[in-house]
DNA sequence: GCCTAATCATTTGATATCTATCGTTCCTGA
DNA sequence: TCAGGAACGATAGATATCAAATGATTAGGC
């Protein structure tokens, strides 16, 4: 059993992940914002999350990071946190005036980040990727290794 | 023109690129080695670098980068790099024996991983995705941001 | 033969991310 | 009532990464 003759599959979906993450923070940079800041105004504004906890996975995060994520946007004037009365332990976060504009900006570039990304492709050829890489996701999530 | 309905082709690209990535370094990390190490070793092992920036390309990350896991893979026993005598200013960067040894288990955990990936899909399916991929590179990696 | 360009690697300084741990607040069961 | 544990977020310490500046060496032009 030799090892596979062409590459593997999962470098090019790394090098690929990686070019069109890096070509998006670029665009995201130029409207002054930044791929975790777009994720997390996004998650904001249009999630009713609970709490911090909530936020961080809706992003795909660890909750540490989080945090300093929502450091900077608080000494920006993106966001504010204040205590939930209800409960003391719960942070609420919510977008200022200036966090909505910045969504805003950002959403343009979203959107015309994936209009460019599915540029030449049907959408029946989008389906079709979507759906081969969630039997990927689902192949290294699943919880049984012993499957070599 | 309202934002495209579906979930971004760029989001699912990215988690579920993570999620493979983290998967893989996991299985790395058990037969004591990492995602960078285990693309070093095998650029050394399967091709002609004539430098370090070479190698920094062929791994996909810059130069500076491989500077710190050359470090430590010296450190480690892994590699050693001396001067080109006939240009000094390259560093001629070779594998040890506990190097190749290393390339050698990790290769294993690789071509299981790889296997792993592949699960349920036909290799037509697998050829289609690459296919696919690659075509989300290009429309990225395109030199003319002017098409919106 | 020199001075300037270019090339190669490293260092420096910054950001993003993770895991592990800590302090605070809440809740539950004896 | 109150002690122990759970939940929540912040902090500390570590690694990976990049861009820009630096140092060393070579190659080219005059």
């Amino acid at each position: 059993m030799p090892p596979p003759a062409s590459r593997p599959i999962g470098l090019t979906l790394a090098r690929t992940a990686r070019a069109v993450s890096r070509a998006f923070d670029a665009r995201l940079a130029e409207a002054g914002g930044s791929l975790p800041v777009w994720l997390i105004l996004l998650s904001l504004r249009t999630q009713a999350l609970g709490n911090q906890r909530e936020l961080a996975n809706a992003v795909g995060i660890q909750g540490a990071t989080l945090t300093h994520h929502l450091n900077a946007m608080e000494r920006n004037g993106l966001v504010t946190r204040r205590r939930d009365p209800a409960n003391r332990r719960v942070h609420l976060v919510e977008l200022t005036p200036a966090g909505k504009e910045l969504f805003g900006r950002l959403r343009e570039t979203a959107i015309a980040h994936d209009r460019r990304l599915r540029r030449g492709l049907t959408s029946a050829e989008v389906a079709s990727l979507e759906q081969l890489l969630d039997r990927l996701h689902v192949n290294v999530a699943d919880d049984d290794p012993a499957v070599t």
